[in-house]
DNA sequence: AACTGTGAAAACTTTCACAGCC
DNA sequence: GGCTGTGAAAGTTTTCACAGTT
């Protein structure tokens, strides 16, 4: 039923690990940049929310970066972790929908920092196709599928009304999309072939409101971090 | 150590499954709308992405709701979750730090219409001081411990640059904030009195190009629903 | 027949604790 | 002495499967 794969222990790794592994390499290109050698387990789990065991466990599904007794190399890790999540490379991204959200991320310096470069963008409503915000030109839904095949997108960000997402969705499928970054908050059902990750604003804000009333206002008052 | 509270079933509930009740109430207010009087675990399940036993599960973690036979009267089901989640009010919710994000989240809609008033802005810049943005008066950040206690915020909107983001967010806590809901990619070291979710635009991105590429695309072409 | 509510099992994730190395 | 790498233990979440109810 299941075929192993080969050497460095190939085992399928969850979301929250993958997520703190970015924040890993997050903080180790800042200690990069302040020259610091070596870290240790204790310094990379203060600096990203995680434990120390958490940090080690989570790096050994890879290999065996550090040094016993020493720490882990910045430079090296830095460069395996960026390996890992796909970081070696540019990525190409479309913005879907330039609404309030589509339009904030569009001029958001941090996605083109951080090794993604928007290409392309998309409206539906006609006096938007056509102008330029913040140097990408916004074109027609209708050129959705040439664009992305021909500009080669790999990942799209779904800033499109609900209503629209899964249609959208499933357009972007079948033109070969890799990923969806969607801010739709609509469940999108695709097949397996196409990574998929959500953002919501309200969901998150909701949890809050849970936590602080009732039921989640009962625990609060221990936790650490 | 752990004080037990009373009756109804008050047990510690996941931050993936207040995510999900989210997302049942979502639904059940659609279905709602359209008349629907009655909805089963499968079809909560199906436009939440989540399953029938799961639906079951988190929804049993505060009473019984249904009915055998039959499924989940919608418009109860959906006022029980407004009451789990608080949301049987609205919330006072300040946007702090008025850059790309800060100032799409003023104009975003979307939170007046689920129950959150942005009741102030503030940012560090004296230029954006003073000015107006979708009817929302920008103040300077010397105004913040007064404006969250006099205006009563329950909920601030953390949008500032990583740098400044730990002072910020000491700020509000010691002003007695009760959540966060956070942009600035960094970790927060709060003492446990405050509730904080994260968002990251960059970290999720980095979710997908891992499952792209290498380790995560060796998994990916199965995976179902 | 349709569907909930729930114990029990399985799967997964986190934490512990320590041998091994520098 | 300080720190990694990792099995084993503990804890948590998900899934299964079915008795019970309409």
């Amino acid at each position: 039923m299941t075929s192993f794969t080969n050497a460095t222990s190939m085992r399928r790794i969850s979301d929250s690990a993958v997520r703190r592994l970015s924040a890993y390499l997050r903080l180790l290109r800042e200690l990069s940049r302040a020259g610091r050698r070596v870290v240790s387990s204790v310094d990379l789990a203060e600096g990203s929310g995680a434990t120390s065991a958490q940090v080690r466990k989570d790096l050994s599904h890879f290999g065996s970066f550090g040094t016993r007794g020493r720490g882990y190399p910045v430079q090296e890790l830095r460069d395996r972790l960026e390996g890992i999540l796909g970081l070696g490379r540019r990525w190409r991204v479309a913005v879907v929908g330039v609404g309030k959200i589509g339009a904030a991320l569009l001029g958001y310096r941090d996605l083109e920092r951080n090794g993604f470069d928007v290409v392309a963008a998309f409206d539906a409503d006609p006096d938007k196709v056509g102008t330029e915000k913040f140097g990408v030109r916004v074109r027609s839904m209708e050129d959705l599928e040439a664009v992305v095949r021909d500009s080669g997108v790999e990942i799209a960000i779904l800033a499109v009304p609900p209503s629209a997402a899964g249609d959208v969705a499933a357009r972007l499928a079948e033109a070969g999309i890799g990923g969806i970054l969607s801010f739709a908050g609509t469940g999108l059902e695709l097949d397996g072939r196409v990574a998929v990750r959500a953002m919501d604003v309200t969901l998150e804000l909701e949890g809050l409101t849970y936590a602080l009333s009732g039921a989640g206002a009962a625990d609060r008052g221990a936790a650490e971090t």
